[in-house]
DNA sequence: CATAACGCCTGTACCAACTACAGGCTCAAG
DNA sequence: CTTGAGCCTGTAGTTGGTACAGGCGTTATG
């Protein structure tokens, strides 16, 4: 049978299978304060409901589109306070969006510089290296 | 007067300022065995010279281009064995161009979606965002 | 009933790649 | 002679987790 069908809830190794998220993870987050210390079973297992569920989604969710744990923060605020406005969420997902296409104008260039170099490279067993050149010079 | 006139080499800070390299990185370049062990001065105090300030800018330069410590301390090897070819350069170089492509093909995607999202927002004054919802599905 | 084999609990250590700081010496200038 | 800077060492903190050690609780099987 199933475990604790009694006690009604998701254990943390249930949480991470509907979510995808590693179990040590949840533990983290809830640490730093992402996610709320869920209610607990008499003998201290988490249990854990479809709120928890939701809020770790959105969490992996931000993860993945790149936003920092604190900037996480600030959105859940926003969720939390409930009076978060469309024009607040903005202003917090702009430099954002920003930071993102920075780095993807760094790393374009970081490509172009090493792509051009290794275009002179003959790949021939010679001593001499266009690639360790331009990275002495 | 300049110090240790005398003694003839450049210390940390004077080689943190030709090559722009944070003073405490470089200790921590020589730790980790990415820069030599300098000779020292008779009270201990590094001493540096021309082929140091090539090899942290060599360290520093591929740094930039996104090279992690073990890839450089790979290169570093095949300039330190000095019989080095094209061939293997172009080979510890090749995945290193993958990855980067791949890094920005992953931010390509997200900032794309986020655009996305960002452009249907209102940013007016009301409690219902696009970009929460699209976060929270 | 015993015991193995899990699952969960806690705290802590570890990863990259640095950065910063504490506590102690040395050194040049005023 | 004192002050302030610069150097030395080792160690802690950063970000976003991951992994493990040691100790209970629970469950399945003999």
């Amino acid at each position: 049978m199933a475990k604790h069908t009694s006690v009604k809830g998701l254990q943390r190794s249930a949480l991470s299978k509907r979510t995808g998220c590693h179990l040590e993870t949840i533990r983290y987050y809830e640490n730093i304060g992402l996610m709320p210390e869920p209610p607990r079973s008499p003998k201290g297992y988490r249990l854990y409901d479809e709120s928890h569920v939701r809020r770790l989604r959105f969490i992996l969710r931000s993860r993945e589109l790149g936003f920092g744990i604190d900037e996480i923060r600030s959105l859940l605020d926003l969720v939390d306070r409930k009076c978060q406005t469309c024009a607040e969420v903005r202003e917090r997902t702009k430099p954002h969006l920003a930071e993102i296409r920075a780095k993807i104008a760094d790393l374009r260039r970081i490509e172009r510089l090493l792509a051009r170099t290794m275009a002179q490279c003959s790949g021939e067993d010679v001593p001499e290296c266009p690639i360790l050149d331009a990275l002495a010079a």
